[in-house]
DNA sequence: AAAACTATGTCAAGATTTTAACAAACATCT
DNA sequence: AGATGTTTGTTAAAATCTTGACATAGTTTT
């Protein structure tokens, strides 16, 4: 029975991935988790709580391997295969996720890119062409296509995803601002923007008085 | 004694605030934290429970009336008010940002567009001109600018972070691959699209199970 | 105006998450 | 090789967060 792993600790993952990665980039061969703590500005029991949900990376009165514990999370979180994504909405943030994602993580890369507007039909967005959404069915019948990242009004987004679901993409990247929480059978990360904006916003009342 | 609320809830509030805000566009005009508890999936006692953190916006017998309740969580959040934001960066990211003008309809207003590559200089993005980081400290003297919006390379993100900061720019939106917390004295808010994505893929491996 | 109903605000229990503590395992030093 | 020091994995305690329960206050019905 696989113990259910809180999204707490998964929300946590990436940024020691990262860390580590860095540590790697510098050349530094083991790490303690009291070391990486005080980088981090996490308690060393949380890093070593975390990691031990799923085995024991590191070795008594050495610490963590840095080589080895930054492939094994990447296997963890999945960055070590490549995904297939696809960009629906070909807009200011859509044709900047499409930019930055094929730059910043290798795991990751944009095939496609689609829209509803006629007049950004072919246009190059680096070295893709925006097509339009009536081509999208054959493109995923003939592409493995994994993730679409939504970044379209929210009117459209849960009819979109819904459309996507039908297609066999059961993982949604979405960036409307809306919840698309009943649909079944497919993982959401929901990106927020304004949300993200609105907190800051909050913290900085906070922080004046 | 202001007792400190918990991230947890600053969280929620940025949805509870849209769910009213379409509750509201949709005319209704009360709701009970049992019926908005089923439409948000979260129990109706997380509800109320959130809210009487900020004083008792509803009332025995009637629930809480919703163009009042929308109106407090936004002065809560500091949305009914105007921020004015900077973006450093006129990147792909950066443009997509400054471009986003459903940030205004919540109190955000891009006023300006920073970068390093003179080629940019002047080149207009919806109605701003991309000006150069040399300009930036007369501009931050001559605007009261609250926010600023960092899509750069990681980088240079940290130096660009202590300089805001010493021109009197408090609040960062940080969308640098890297974390800026050991800055003193300036609120920051961290989107890390990179993160995310990798939140989605652990959870596209779990959903496959 | 009284009776019946509704739904908040709040308290307390339950669940989860985080932190502290330490025995066991391994590394390093002499 | 033995002694000393380091650091993990793990257990348990502490802290935080979420949920359930209900008295009270107000609404609606008759």
């Amino acid at each position: 029975m696989d113990k259910q792993i809180s999204q707490a600790v998964i929300r946590r993952l990436p940024r020691y991935y990262r860390y580590l990665g860095e540590l790697l980039d510098d050349g530094v061969e083991r790490i303690s988790s009291n070391d990486l703590s005080k980088r981090m500005h996490v308690t060393a029991s949380q890093i070593r709580q975390d990691l031990n949900n799923f085995g024991g990376f590191g070795q008594q009165g050495y610490g963590y391997n840095v080589a080895y514990l930054h492939d094994e999370i990447g296997n963890i979180l999945g960055v070590n295969d490549t995904h297939n994504v696809i960009v629906i909405g070909a807009g200011n943030l859509g044709q900047a996720i499409a930019g930055y994602v094929k730059f910043e993580r290798v795991g990751f890369k944009i095939i496609g890119l689609f829209d509803v507007n006629p007049e950004l039909k072919g246009k190059m967005v680096r070295d893709l062409p925006v097509q339009m959404l009536e081509e999208l069915p054959d493109f995923i019948k003939n592409n493995d296509v994994e993730i679409a990242a939504l970044t379209l009004p929210k009117q459209n987004a849960k009819s979109t995803a819904l459309k996507l679901v039908s297609l066999g993409v059961h993982a949604i990247w979405n960036f409307a601002h809306v919840d698309l929480d009943d649909i079944p059978d497919v993982v959401i990360e929901n990106v927020h923007l304004s949300d993200s904006l609105m907190q800051l916003s909050y913290n900085i009342s906070q922080h004046k008085k």
